[in-house]
RNA sequence: GCGGAUAUGGUGAAGUGGUUAACACAUCUGGCUGUGAACCAGACACGCGUCAGUUCGAUUCUGAUUAUCCGCCCCA
């Protein structure tokens, strides 16, 4: 017989897990959708070239992380690595800027897949929740964006969010920046690591990220991004953190953040989390401002903004964070009948519950009331509903309130009333 | 892609080059109960990630492989 492991880096959620993350991805559409935005859905694969193009193709998502292969017609194919690229993608073949109102505001969730070496809270297959604002024409979308991620996490249940934020100016500034780093580097670059010296041909502004301890020393006198914005970018960026200011948003300016997609420009912004336990899974979600990406899949230049979640971190670190009010796989009711005749009503009495929207289960098996009750517990039950001979001759059932161990005597067609007026309480 | 650690039943785990792979929890059966406990008797890895090799013999040694976890790279 085979034996079959799940692919690398997948995993399977079943059962809290399962739960949690629905519940996450309920609470993350119900804010967006208070945030007005619209669901859109997107296929999982595109073309390698939509990626290879929006990404850039420089970045290491597309260099070694993708997910390709050729289909039977010879057709270039890649797994999305993250989903803007397949939202701008839709945008520009749907005309939504021709046929929607300007912005667009778009939401999506679903899961995208990168060929990365897996660890926990990182999969080779994971759910990313993200929001995209289309041709944006002020600051204050930028604002929202940030705003929505902020308090998404507030919703969630996270206490202490790190909010990292930076501007990576505008084209003309980044430009400008690149080349002085260049030559700021270059009599330097022999004696740093592998990584920059790769990252000096391929992204300069990359080096800044460098965490060995010799590089740290010679990052530190290197040219700020800050001095290089021109006036539209610095002015842009002062405005968006005014307005985090006055909304009493905190955050922590990070002159070395510059995100790994290359379509960025302006605010670029990440949310962490490190839990009690020193957990850090890097960031849980980020996002920045972009200005070209809807013209290079070939629509008009609309300047766009929008964040992601990565769902599976948010996950590991709610688990992690609050046990208690981790979500729980329960039950109303559980079924409990001694003998063969009082199981049928009771079966029946579990149909008429459910019809009332009470959640009910119970056993077909006949089992002793001792494990019938260990059954309930497991299952976090509220109540359980007993019946024997006796119950059915008086068309009565017991109701047991699991916990608060109370127990009375109803009448079967009072049932749905009974259990109404105690879960309300 | 690079470096390191780990891999025993449903779970937590102990252990050894050689007759029955410890212990605990969970589960199941029986004793006993129309109410979740306790107790008693019993069951539960033909197998120690997978595949090879060394050996008279390997779960224990060697190699490869796969997976997980940690660090790096990068990222959600």
């Amino acid at each position: 017989m085979a034996n079959y492991q799940p692919q690398r880096g997948t995993y399977d959620a079943y059962y809290e897990d399962a739960l949690n993350i629905e519940k996450i991805e309920g609470i993350l559409s119900s804010l967006a959708s208070v945030y007005g935005y619209n669901p859109i859905i997107t296929p999982m694969y595109e073309s390698t070239s939509l990626f290879a193009r929006s990404a850039g193709e420089s970045s290491d998502i597309v260099t070694k992380e993708m997910f390709n292969f050729v289909d039977k017609s010879g057709r270039e194919i890649a797994l999305r690595p993250e989903l803007t690229a397949g939202v701008m993608r839709a945008v520009v073949t749907n005309k939504l800027y021709a046929t929607k109102d300007l912005p667009l505001k778009l939401c999506y969730c679903g899961p995208a897949f990168r060929y990365e070496r897996p660890q926990q809270g990182r999969y080779r297959q994971f759910t990313q929740f993200g929001i995209e604002t289309v041709g944006v024409n002020s600051y204050l979308s930028d604002v929202e964006n940030i705003m929505f991620g902020y308090n998404a996490l507030q919703m969630l249940g996270f206490p202490h969010i790190i909010l990292k934020i930076n501007s990576i100016g505008d084209e003309e500034s980044r430009n400008n920046y690149r080349k002085a780093l260049k030559d700021f580097f270059a009599p330097k670059i022999g004696c740093m690591c592998d990584d920059c010296k790769r990252r000096f041909e391929t992204n300069p502004l990359r080096i800044l990220d460098c965490k060995v301890e010799e590089d740290q020393e010679i990052i530190k006198d290197a040219p700020k991004m800050s001095d290089f914005l021109n006036d539209f970018s610095k002015e842009y960026f002062n405005n968006i953190t005014t307005e985090l200011d006055n909304l009493g948003v905190e955050y922590e300016l990070d002159p070395t953040l510059v995100r790994g997609l290359d379509y960025y420009s302006h605010v670029v912004f990440e949310y962490h989390y490190i839990s009690e336990e020193g957990t850090n899974l890097g960031a849980i979600g980020a996002g920045g401002h972009y200005d070209n990406l809807v013209k290079e899949v070939g629509g008009p230049q609309l300047s766009s903004v929008g964040l992601a979640f990565g769902v599976e971190r948010l996950n590991l670190l709610l688990k992690e964070l609050s046990p208690d009010t981790y979500a729980k796989t329960e039950i109303d009711v559980y079924g409990i009948a001694i003998g063969e005749e009082a199981r049928v009503e009771v079966y029946h009495a579990m149909e008429f519950l459910r019809s009332n929207g009470f959640a009910c289960d119970m056993s077909f098996e006949n089992k002793s009331m001792g494990a019938s009750f260990k059954i309930a517990t497991r299952k976090n039950a509220k109540f359980a509903l007993i019946a024997g001979e006796d119950e059915i001759k008086n068309g009565v059932f017991q109701v047991k309130d699991l916990k608060k161990q109370e127990q009375e005597t109803v009448k079967a067609e009072d049932l749905a009333e009974y259990l109404q007026n105690k879960i309300e309480f």
